[in-house]
DNA sequence: ATTCCTGTTGCAAACGTTTGCAATATGATT
DNA sequence: AATCATATTGCAAACGTTTGCAACAGGAAT
């Protein structure tokens, strides 16, 4: 029954003036009915509604937003480090993403996506804050921009990060605790007998730093030789050959290895397949982050699993505290151990 | 150097009028001087960008958005099916979420994510265009919308869709020619001996039944029986019980199994296995995609690629060339058998 | 009949930018 | 000296909503 008349006068309502040329009113009523405000008579309000709904009439969003001085978007920004291919396409941030979404959604916000490489553009969340595009922001994951971060947040209530939490910073962070979580891991392999430890992964990022921190921790206690940091990056392809490399030179040495993420320990094993090494009667191995792929390997991963969904409630929950006014504590998730068949 | 006097300053400054002031000029020339137009004096223009940088000034792009009447603002839509929970953390999805931001970053545009449900939300598509917020709209699969999407198609050009192509639709998609895709697939199995094959996946979707139907193409050239179609749903935990169970029903029967995804067949991989059924040996497998899970399975898997990077390339092209007025057909990338071990 | 509510509406000024047009200054040309 | 072209700038009207305030109607209370 769409015909092009139809067409037509669709094409004809663009603003919320022509509305009410057409509902007979002004444009404030039209305004204030759309908008579900109470003070609108019953009968002008759906026959407002009525002619809205047949003409497929939405107000504009930036008009909207410019007069209330808030757009109901939420920035979402991921820093690239130096590693800068990877790490968008990293199966944590992007899984943590899909969550996010969801969240906001449900809580009737959009959600504004940017990639941004810090060092070319020292400017990044600044930008990003002065656009006037967004009510506030979620910065996924702190990379090497700790001190930045730390600096926005002096000015600006409206940001929470994912990440790692340290004693006394000042922005609101959300994250794993990655230093417990490194514990339980190491605890894990010293349980199953392994002595001499490795962890595999970038000790840069502060994550990572804190996972590797956790195992160190126990090693000490325990009066163990120190574990034994084998630098990758994080992208499949160059960390797969740096694996190699690092395992051919210490393979024999090393009884447990734990690795920074799940995408790392899945390559892992299989170098440690390719070089004869059984798991995890040889070499124990625990990844990091419970992803599907954990699930998948041969034999399946032990790992440290975060709750990512916990996570996503988490950054909206207490993003919206603060665009609220609210003044906000971090959130520390704790880690859970996943044991499975590799230790 | 920067004390509180310094911030309170830059609080000063918040609109192209407050900067105009300090600069004695009107905000006119502001305007045009931070939009870098060639209208205005060199010298006004360097104190005003001066001006602009120790203040830390940005215009307004809400303002400036309802001004110009675009907000350089493209609106990624990914709608979801029955299967609700999986698809956002597909990866597949996600890599070319990843590419989609890169690629329109580096066009100037910023990237405004969404995710819908169709079902319950009927309007979607006309909601997200009709809000004024974006320039443009990407549409990430086509799901069970295809109906939906030539509609709007009619009367909206600032659309490009991932997906299948069909014959004479009218809206311009991007997309891997997945037919031929499944062609390829099936033509490797049967050169490897295998006869009697099946097909993994929800033949659902738009893009699978494609899949499905190329592999279906060369059983009939070939006289083979038709290839069996084993359904399941895409996210790994139900579809494992579900490929366990066909398999625990088919499975001798079954020579060479062709999955709609690289997920799906990883989870093959470990059923085969579970049931001492060898791959390549007993069965062949191949999977679709080529995420980087393929390379990490064992045996690593033999794989029908799609270019993903092109892939977003091309969408962000055909979009911007629609914005610019053009019209244009759509694309279809070839998609390419990579040879590993489990086919 | 006057006053005073209450409920509903209209008016018009914002929100911060961009841009067509007019105004001015400056120098070149006659 | 008058005229004209050129280069810069200012003015003010948009863009489409929202919202404080005033206006109005109708009825209730005096």
């Amino acid at each position: 029954m769409p015909g092009p008349e139809d067409k037509t006068a669709r094409s004809q309502v663009r603003t919320i003036t022509d509305l009410a040329r057409l509902a007979g009113v002004s444009p404030g009523t039209v305004s204030r009915a759309l908008a579900g405000k109470s003070l609108v008579n019953t009968q002008t309000r759906e026959k407002i509604e009525a002619l809205a709904r047949e003409h497929g009439f939405r107000p504009n969003q930036m008009a909207s937003g410019l007069r209330r001085q808030k757009t109901g978007v939420i920035g979402v920004v991921i820093p690239l480090g130096h590693d800068t291919r990877q790490q968008i396409s990293d199966s944590f941030f992007m899984t943590l993403l899909g969550f996010l979404a969801d969240e906001l959604t449900t809580h009737g916000y959009d959600l504004m996506l940017r990639r941004v490489v810090p060092e070319s553009d020292p400017d990044w969340l600044d930008r990003f804050i002065g656009s006037g595009m967004i009510d506030g922001v979620i910065v996924i994951g702190q990379s090497d921009q700790f001190e930045r971060i730390e600096e926005v947040a002096d000015g600006y209530r409206s940001m929470v990060v994912w990440g790692n939490h340290t004693e006394g910073q000042r922005h609101c962070v959300v994250g794993t605790d990655n230093r417990l979580g490194g514990r339980l891991a190491a605890e894990r392999l010293i349980a199953g007998g392994a002595r001499r430890l490795a962890f595999v992964g970038d000790t840069g990022p502060m994550e990572f730093a804190a996972r590797f921190a956790g195992a160190q921790d126990v090693a000490a206690r325990m009066g163990l030789p120190p574990v034994l940091p084998l630098a990758t990056h994080l992208s499949p392809d160059r960390a797969s050959e740096e694996i190699a490399a690092h395992l051919a030179r210490h393979g024999r040495a090393i009884e447990g290895i734990f690795a920074a993420t799940d995408t790392l320990a899945a390559l892992c094993l299989t170098q440690l397949r390719a070089l004869g090494l059984a798991v995890p009667d040889d070499v124990k191995l625990i990844g990091f982050d419970d992803l599907p792929i954990a699930r998948q390997t041969i034999p399946p991963l032990t790992t440290v699993r975060q709750d990512i969904a916990a996570g996503a409630r988490g950054l909206v929950d207490l993003l919206l505290r603060r665009l609220g006014g609210e003044t906000t504590e971090s959130l520390v998730l704790p880690p859970e151990l996943v044991v499975r068949e590799t230790a």
